[in-house]
DNA sequence: GGAAATCCTGACCGATCGGTCAGCTTTTGT
DNA sequence: ACAAAAGCTGACCGATCGGTCAGGATTTCC
């Protein structure tokens, strides 16, 4: 059934990297239903059957790019233990997570699609990674609570303020754009963006902020 | 073309508001695309010809539910001056916020779903407002942090960061349920939410929280 | 060179889409 | 009482949906 062992055809791959890519913007911007393989083939550049003959159904192909997308998230999210710096986790959370948001926005929105949705295509099945990964986070904001090195917030709702906050200029970088009147989002934006993150939610949770000017 | 001039039909009335709540939860979960009449009609309990009569159109439909939701919105933001209490402003800010996700989550998602689309039905027109909205706040925060009453904090993405965090409540909450492994976000559940993002925005900006126990 | 595998696509399928309309029933106004 | 207005709906329209398939074109491998 098509892809067996090894470094497979170039043929393929660049044509279903076109195709994933060219999906993930369409399901980002219309969600499941709303997206057509029509739509899809034609922004990839390809006739309709010829994206079928290679993602095999609508369904499939949006479960990959689902599980691409969960597999970038997964990529970033280092281990951390309560020994480490307060600050220099949360503000390695904060960057990275608004990196992905600037390199990719369209991962971003496709996730936010599938949870507007009612997450049918997760559901239970990827929820239990991203649960494990928040209970081991909250033990680790709770230690550094009980050592006095943060305020005691409720780690759950500080894992959602961070989440949502940077999350925000991926899926509604249209609003953005659109309310401060820019063309787009630049590094720029997302380098102060970011400071800005990093400076109000460690402030507001306590955690006092490495000097910049001293490593 | 329909109603004229006053206290209009009660059955006009009771069936569009089924209706509206009806296509305001089919629209906010599967976008404006992937939304069928059919699917609104059967939420709503009513032939599909019926829905067709009462709305018009599918498009006329979906700008009236953006209206509605707008709307909702304007009513809820009061003025503020520069010498007003910044904590008083903000938590007020903040807390009206959260009460609109908790109250009126399916008009967040709605507007969530049109900005991802890229906000081909909003663009400028509706923009504009939510542009002088953010611009008389940006004044007043900038004239709060020269008079040493907060931090000289970017107020734009000040603003962004309370919408987001605010917003996710709504947007996110299969997400929150899923994690957390609730049954739904009850009452409670956004007491303490509210409470712990005005703490932590609040002294993330510097500003300083009345004390509760003293009114 | 030639068989096998892969790549590619136009034509087609039944289902569903948004929307129209004729004609029915019910409510309203006088 | 009775006409006008409003409410209501099944049948139907052309377009598009996701998906299939036969069969030709191209590449790969020995």
């Amino acid at each position: 059934m098509g892809n067996h062992n090894l470094p497979e055809a170039t043929v393929r791959e660049r044509n279903e990297q076109r195709i994933f890519d060219a999906a993930e913007s369409v399901f980002a911007r219309h969600g499941y239903r709303g997206a057509s393989i029509q739509a899809i083939a034609a922004a990839a550049g390809l006739p309709k059957s010829n994206v079928l003959y290679y993602v095999g159904s609508k369904r499939r192909l949006y479960i990959t790019l689902l599980e691409r997308t969960m597999w970038r998230w997964n990529e970033m999210l280092s281990d951390i233990s309560a020994d480490d710096d307060p600050a220099e986790v949360l503000e390695a959370f904060i960057r990275s997570k608004m990196r992905l948001s600037q390199t990719h926005p369209q991962s971003s929105r496709l996730f936010a699609s599938e949870i507007l949705q009612g997450a049918p295509f997760l559901k239970e099945s990827l929820f239990g990674d991203m649960r494990e990964w928040v209970e081991s986070r909250t033990q680790v904001f709770r230690e550094w609570a009980e050592r006095g090195l943060m305020d005691p917030v409720d780690p759950v709702w500080l894992i959602f303020l961070i989440w949502s906050a940077t999350q925000h200029y991926a899926d509604f970088e249209t609003q953005i754009v659109g309310i401060t009147q820019r063309k787009a989002l630049d590094a720029e934006d997302f380098r102060s963006a970011s400071d800005f993150l990093c400076q109000v939610i460690l402030k507001g949770c306590g955690v006092r902020q490495r000097d910049a000017s001293t490593p």
